[in-house]
DNA sequence: GCAACTTTGTGCACGCCTTCACAAGTGTCC
DNA sequence: GGACACTTGTGAAGGCGTGCACAAAGTTGC
């Protein structure tokens, strides 16, 4: 993915800095995004990295070190300005733009994405559905026409869109994942529970609820007295181990 | 009730081997769960390390690493049972008991939720549905009625909840954790846009649309043709830095 | 202009995670 | 019964991320 060094490649202009910034911090940067955005409305004007980064919910230092790989925005003895800040790293992450994104799989989930304020408020535009239902194409959602899977590669095409969300039932991900490839999406965020493969240079990201879940119920087992967990089974393994 | 040792110093009996699992591992074993359960729908009785890791997309040494730390499951020069490496892992997250799962803020997004029916079938059982808007009190949803957020400590206490999903508004967020803390619930799943603190011994969990969206950007950002998201003052820059 | 104070940017050490590579088992075939 | 083929489980090495601690750099007050 980070291929940046090929011979004859220019080493990414453009974007300035931004060589090479680690994945942990790219993650952490849409957190001090959010960050920064509620000091300006509440309207501060500079702000210290442990300020920040306690409303951020992290290490001062890492704060810091993050922050130093887009640059050296601080000012010593200060802080950050915080409206600078929020334009660097907005620009930083591609937020200058906005990102035409097409959902796929207008169900329960579907829907509600498309209803969702959060995007446009974020620089991502909902510039299509879609959905394999002919009985759900036509439909207005969010002030959008359902349109229907055959058109697909068309929208993609015609309204250049770079990313595509994937809301379909597991069965249908790896095909709509594919074609969504074929006709030019780069970037994917997966909601359904399946493991899906896309080709090199190709982004892709999955929310998945059930894993969080049971990441959430593995470590609430290790909680509340284990043994109100006990199976028979686990009984009987348990009092086997103790007696042998 | 931060760490398992409350007063006896026993090294957590009931859950027999457990012990230190690597929270990289933990937000595996999912993974490997359903990569298994579509095995056993497939028929397939055995499996070795390198065909599972490969449809649960990772490295065949990781995979075995591991479930190496659950115990010696498998059969060398065999591979591993799949029924019964399900029922292992399944029993290490906790899944063989259910757990009774509040939702709180039932809109969009709670609707969708609360519809979803990848809960159940991962033992996982919605037992209350929560939002503090009196219009939506009273309302059936998936066959639940919606109660009023009043009655929040009352239901956890006689359900025994432990597992909050948050998905009001981020302003919300942190009193309605606050609440849930208060109430009993130690693990919450967070949807809301909004850096929660929680107390020592609770677990919280995000899932963060537009973070993910956001991470998606920055790679595509450096994807296409970088010059493609030149703004003038980018360019300006860039001007000056060959220039100069 | 200087001293005291504040805060950034980063070198460094530590620990976790990943991956390779291989010895140690296990089943099969003759 | 023994050689062979296969696969697990793990020691060791390397890489990445985190957080401490501090020098460098800037501001304020006099
Ligand atoms: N509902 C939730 O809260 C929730 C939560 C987490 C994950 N998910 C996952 O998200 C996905 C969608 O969930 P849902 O509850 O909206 O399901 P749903 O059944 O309500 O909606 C799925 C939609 O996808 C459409 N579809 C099916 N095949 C398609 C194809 N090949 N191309 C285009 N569209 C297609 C269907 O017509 C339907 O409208 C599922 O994989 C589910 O597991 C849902
Ligand atoms: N809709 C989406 O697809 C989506 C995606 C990602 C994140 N989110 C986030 O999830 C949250 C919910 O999104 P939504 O689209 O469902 O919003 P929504 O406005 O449709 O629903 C919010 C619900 O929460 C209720 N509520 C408000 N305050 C409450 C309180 N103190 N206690 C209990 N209930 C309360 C409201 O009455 C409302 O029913 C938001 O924070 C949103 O940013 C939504």
């Amino acid at each position: 993915m980070t291929r940046t060094s090929s011979s004859t490649e220019t080493p990414t202009p453009g974007v300035p800095p931004a060589r090479g910034v680690p994945e942990a911090t790219v993650a952490r940067l849409p957190l001090y995004l959010r960050a920064l955005t509620a000091l300006v409305e509440r309207g501060v004007a500079t702000v210290s990295s442990e300020e920040l980064a306690t409303s951020a919910g992290v290490n001062s230092a890492k704060l810091r070190k993050d922050l130093s790989y887009l640059g050296s925005y601080g000012t010593r003895g200060v802080g950050y300005e915080v409206d600078f800040l929020r334009h660097q790293i907005s620009r930083e992450i591609g937020l200058t733009q906005d990102w035409a994104v097409v959902i796929v799989g207008i169900g329960n989930l579907g829907h509600a994405l498309a209803n969702y304020g959060g995007f446009a408020s974020r620089g991502f535009r909902i510039a299509a559905l879609v959905d394999a239902d002919p009985k759900r194409t036509g439909e207005k959602v969010a002030g959008l026409e359902v349109r229907h899977t055959d058109e697909l590669e068309q929208l993609i095409n015609d309204l250049d869109i770079h990313i595509g969300v994937v809301a379909t039932p597991a069965r249908a991900a790896q095909p709509v994942c594919d074609r969504l490839v074929a006709a030019g999406v780069t970037s994917i965020l997966n909601f359904a529970p399946a493991i899906v493969q896309v080709p090199e240079g190709v982004d892709l990201r999955k929310v998945d609820l059930s894993t969080e879940l049971q990441i959430l119920a593995y470590h609430e087992q290790r909680k509340n007295g284990a043994a109100l967990a006990l199976t028979a089974e686990q009984a009987a393994e348990l009092a086997e181990a103790v007696n042998g």
